[in-house]
RNA sequence: UGGGGCGUGGUCCAAUCGGUAGGACACCUCACUGUUAAUGAGGAUGGUGUUGGUUCGAGUCCAACCGCCCCAGCCA
């Protein structure tokens, strides 16, 4: 199969390099039978393999990331996703390879054969001495990639960013991200929780209505993207015990910080005869679950982004835990003028987190600044039976979640005053009419825990194609 | 939505008091056998967000609009 999706490229290669060369007018470069052959023989590996095949013959495909030369010297700086490496090639001794690759302009995709080798010069310890170089697709030179290896402003990188994820740093970072989501995943597993996908079309509010984003369903019926699978979560603990859910949520908000998105990802777990602490104490599980992943399997992208490791080893559980009432008064404290009954901005939150080189995790939220279908406290009424996690520096609230009101006629009521269509409740009042029992859960938010663990400082790095307020392009 | 800031070649930035719109990178050519966002020399391309106003003269001053950035509210 291999092999045959080899000799596929090859014989595409011979037509595009003919074709160009009819056109430009240029002199047929003459075909290197024998490294074709070394190269079909050498294996192909990945560049962050590369240090361990030092003194092999090998084969990398990807692009050319940068060119410099010196004299009848080439220095050609590879990446193929996995990292970058340095090619090395002379005039005298490898004339063709030299030749292929003088002039070759910024992301050439090629097919490079050559012999690895440890060089304290090299960026990364070891280079290529090039053999054999294929070129599948040569950047035009009237049109050259656009992403220089120089600064760039934000506005244009947005617009260039299905270019932008190629470079090292963004390449980083997304790495990073699909490894806290496998952390994650691999942490509620292990935990006994079962993954329940919740919709993304969805007949109602769960959060406040002037963030729901409102589509056109079949027929002029009016549905809504979801903007947390918490409710039905909800359901599906009552029907597994220990549910989750992982998916992309939408919210309308005005918001133009760097620490908002209007899709982003959430990770959510419900359990069924769970309480406040139950979770708190699974929120802090699964937050050092994640780090502790990152810094043990992405410790070399984490140094590509220059992130400070020794904070991310200090994240383990317990993290520091504060009542709602405690955090107005070291706030009061440290002359904030914050009064009892405000919610905490962006400002407050820093200032807590500042005390601790952890997340910190206050709790005990009054209930008029929390959702509806939250629990009260029954030791002071006032109070909910709910918790926000604090990322360390500065990142904001990454963990927002609580008990659950499980009694029908409470709830009925906060859906009214909350302004909600009871009849599009139906479904999630009859969890509590059908068994219903205490449950709690958090939604954990993806983007926001990934952005403190690189070191981002906005959010939108760290999602491959980020939906902001005014951006949906590309 | 409110407050603040910014819009100049493809990109990143200069332009003094309102007086000839410039250079760096990118692209091309040449030189260079150990470069590290290579360097040096040369070449071609290409620009003041939009509309109106003040003025002998506007990138610069004024107004509106458009776009972007940051902060706040709200949230994950």
């Amino acid at each position: 199969m291999k092999f045959a999706w080899r000799s596929t490229g090859w014989k595409l290669l011979r037509i595009r390099t003919a074709k160009r060369t009819r056109t430009r007018g240029e002199a047929l470069p003459p075909l290197n039978e024998m490294s074709q052959e070394a190269q079909m023989k050498a294996p192909a590996i990945a560049i962050e393999h590369a240090s361990p095949h030092a003194g092999q013959v090998v084969t990398i495909r990807g692009w050319l990331y940068n060119l410099r030369e010196s004299g009848k010297l080439l220095f050609p700086i590879f990446r193929d996703g996995t990292g970058v490496l340095q090619g090395v090639v002379s005039l005298k001794e490898q004339p063709q390879a030299f030749e292929a690759l003088k002039g070759l302009t910024q992301e050439s995709s090629v097919i490079v054969t050559g012999k690895i080798q440890t060089e304290p010069r090299a960026p990364g310890g070891c280079e290529m001495h090039i053999h054999a170089v294929e070129v599948v697709q040569k950047v035009p030179e009237s049109s050259p990639y656009p992403i220089q290896l120089k600064e760039h402003g934000v506005d244009f990188l947005l617009d260039q960013r299905h270019l932008w994820i190629r470079t090292p740093r963004q390449a980083a970072i997304l790495r990073i991200r699909a490894e806290a989501i496998r952390a994650a995943r691999n942490f509620m597993d292990a935990q006994g929780y079962t993954l329940t996908d919740a919709p993304i079309f969805t007949p109602a509010a769960c959060e406040g209505t002037t963030t729901l984003f409102e589509v056109n369903y079949i027929d002029d019926q009016k549905a809504y993207l979801t903007q947390s699978g918490q409710l039905y979560v909800e359901a599906t603990a009552a029907a597994l015990g220990k549910v989750y859910t992982f998916g992309p949520t939408f919210r309308a908000e005005k918001s133009k910080t760097r620490r908002h998105l209007t899709e982003f990802w959430m990770l959510e777990p419900e359990a069924a005869f769970a309480h406040l602490a139950d979770m708190m104490d699974l929120g802090e599980g699964l937050v050092s679950a994640i780090v502790e992943g990152v810094v043990k399997n992405r410790a070399r992208e984490l140094q590509t982004l220059g992130r400070d490791i020794s904070k991310l080893e200090k994240i383990a559980a317990p993290f520091p835990r504060i009542t709602y009432d405690d955090a107005v008064k070291v706030l009061q404290g440290a002359g904030n003028p914050a009064k009892w009954g405000d919610d905490f901005g962006g400002d407050e939150e820093t200032l807590i987190s500042k005390e601790f080189d952890k997340p910190v995790i206050i709790h005990r939220y009054p209930s008029a600044m929390k959702a509806f279908y939250m629990a009260t406290d029954p030791e002071w009424p006032e109070l909910s039976l709910s918790f926000d996690m604090i990322a360390p520096e500065g990142f904001g609230e990454i963990i927002g979640g609580g008990e659950r009101q499980s009694d029908y006629e409470t709830l009925v009521r906060r859906i009214r005053e909350s302004n909600l269509p009871e009849e599009a409740f139906q479904w999630y009042l009859d969890l509590r009419r059908y068994g219903s029992a205490p449950h709690a859960g958090f939604g954990l938010g993806l983007e926001r825990t990934v952005a403190w663990i690189c070191g981002t400082e906005h959010i939108r790095e760290v999602i491959p194609f980020p939906r902001m307020l005014y951006r949906v392009y590309p």
